[in-house]
DNA sequence: CGTCTTTGACCCGCGC
DNA sequence: GCGCGGGTCAAAGACG
């Protein structure tokens, strides 16, 4: 534990000062320690320093569960630590705003213990790593007040990243990109690296919301599908299935996503498009240069977009076998990954600010002047200064 | 022009 | 065999 006042060292410092006395950090492994998930999110491989937070990082965030960020994994912290995730790369926490509050979500299934800090986005409440189940929750409502929000806390809920075992399956809630509000049709989904191309939409018969299909369109012949439907139990949130896998190489090379956009933009008559615009323009941006060979090569699989604070669960010990069977596939391709990833986080910066905007779809706006803002900027990592800089609220 | 969304039709698996 | 529900296809139109 080092003390560093400085911006994090490396892409996945993380640190938690605790004023005036200390700051310190807590290095990501590096990726090419890391697992890789056979899903093709980098992130998703490395260690969770949120869920590495010391001990001392107990206690319970508020929260209002409406319309939050959320990644219900079912694993347990053991899990984390084996499967080395990674949540919230660059996300720099005060300790001075740790609230130590024995509220609780309000939502009985994630009510359990957690701790909440302070972020470049406004509060980060973490689990506490006794926690029998863990899901990450960033609390949009209290995103938009001057008291920002962004949540971890526990779920029981069987929701999450799940992979299931010969369908290569995977689950990831977060939040609507907008307030519930929708469309019977449009439903406004965050853009990943991935293209999707929307190809069907259902009715599912006990849910008041459709499902929306989408294959992968940043290959031809990609098998790679999602599914996209809101949540029965908590509108708010979007429950993505990923199925398949990609065949294609991670279309970090500004292939990915052509027309992505248009999801949002047709949907234009909904008022809630508007983050999701905002969200894809880097990622239009990433599309130009389309005629861009792929450098990679690897068969990146069904990825959880990479702004999903990930972790991965195992629904039983079967579920974990699984994971042993794509750690294999894991070792297959880590080295490519290792030489992808200066691309991607190359491209991560031109998304930063985008990625900003898709986690906190109802805006955060780097506004100081709202109450409670306590050293808004110092909370700042570095790498987000530009981003608040121009004092003005990013135009979504 | 290429790629997208939308949406009704079609296909298929499953339970009865 | 039939009906139901979920998943996919494909035509039409929109968008940049």
């Amino acid at each position: 534990m080092t003390s560093s006042p400085g911006p994090p060292e490396g892409p996945f410092a993380i640190s938690l000062s605790t004023p005036p006395t200390s700051d310190f950090h807590v290095d990501f492994p590096s990726v090419a320690n890391s697992q890789m998930n056979p899903f093709g999110d980098p992130f998703v491989s490395m260690t969770d320093p949120l869920l590495s937070l010391p001990a001392n990082f107990s206690g319970a965030g508020d929260s209002k569960s409406n319309n939050s960020f959320a990644v219900f994994p079912n694993t347990t912290v053991d899990d984390h630590v084996k499967n080395q995730c990674s949540v919230f790369p660059r996300i720099r926490i005060s300790q001075r705003n740790i609230i130590q509050d024995a509220s609780k979500c309000n939502s009985p299934a994630m009510a359990t213990s957690s701790v909440t800090a302070a972020s470049p986005w406004g509060m980060i409440n973490v689990d506490s790593p006794n926690s029998p189940r863990n899901c990450l929750l960033v609390d949009n409502n209290n995103i938009t007040s001057s008291s920002s929000q962004i949540q971890i806390s526990s779920c029981p809920q069987n929701f999450g990243i799940t992979r299931r075992k010969g369908q290569g399956k995977k689950v990831v809630c977060i939040p609507a990109p907008a307030a519930a509000s929708s469309r019977s049709s449009g439903e406004i989904v965050p853009s990943d690296l991935w293209a999707w191309r929307k190809y069907g939409q259902k009715p599912i018969k006990g849910s008041p919301y459709p499902r929306g299909y989408y294959r992968c369109s940043s290959s031809k012949g990609c098998p790679a599908r999602k599914q996209v439907e809101r949540s029965r139990t908590d509108p708010n949130m979007l429950v993505i299935t990923y199925t398949s896998e990609h065949n294609h190489p991670w279309p970090t090379q500004r292939n990915a996503l052509a027309g992505s956009t248009r999801s949002s933009s047709s949907s234009s008559s909904n008022p809630c498009s508007k983050s999701t615009i905002a969200t894809t323009s880097a990622l239009s941006r990433v599309s130009q240069n389309k005629e861009e060979p792929n450098r990679s090569h690897l068969p990146f699989s069904s990825t959880p977009p990479p702004y999903v604070a990930k972790a991965v669960k195992e629904e039983d010990a079967e579920e974990r076998k699984d994971n042993m069977e794509f750690d294999d596939v894991d070792d297959t391709y880590r080295p490519e990954f290792q030489h992808q990833l200066g691309d991607f986080f190359a491209d991560l910066d031109e998304l930063e600010e985008d990625s900003l905007t898709m986690l906190l779809p109802q805006g955060f706006s780097g506004d100081n002047s709202g109450g409670g803002n306590l050293d808004n900027k110092r909370m700042i990592p570095d790498v987000f200064s530009d981003f608040f800089d121009d004092d003005s609220p990013r135009s979504l």
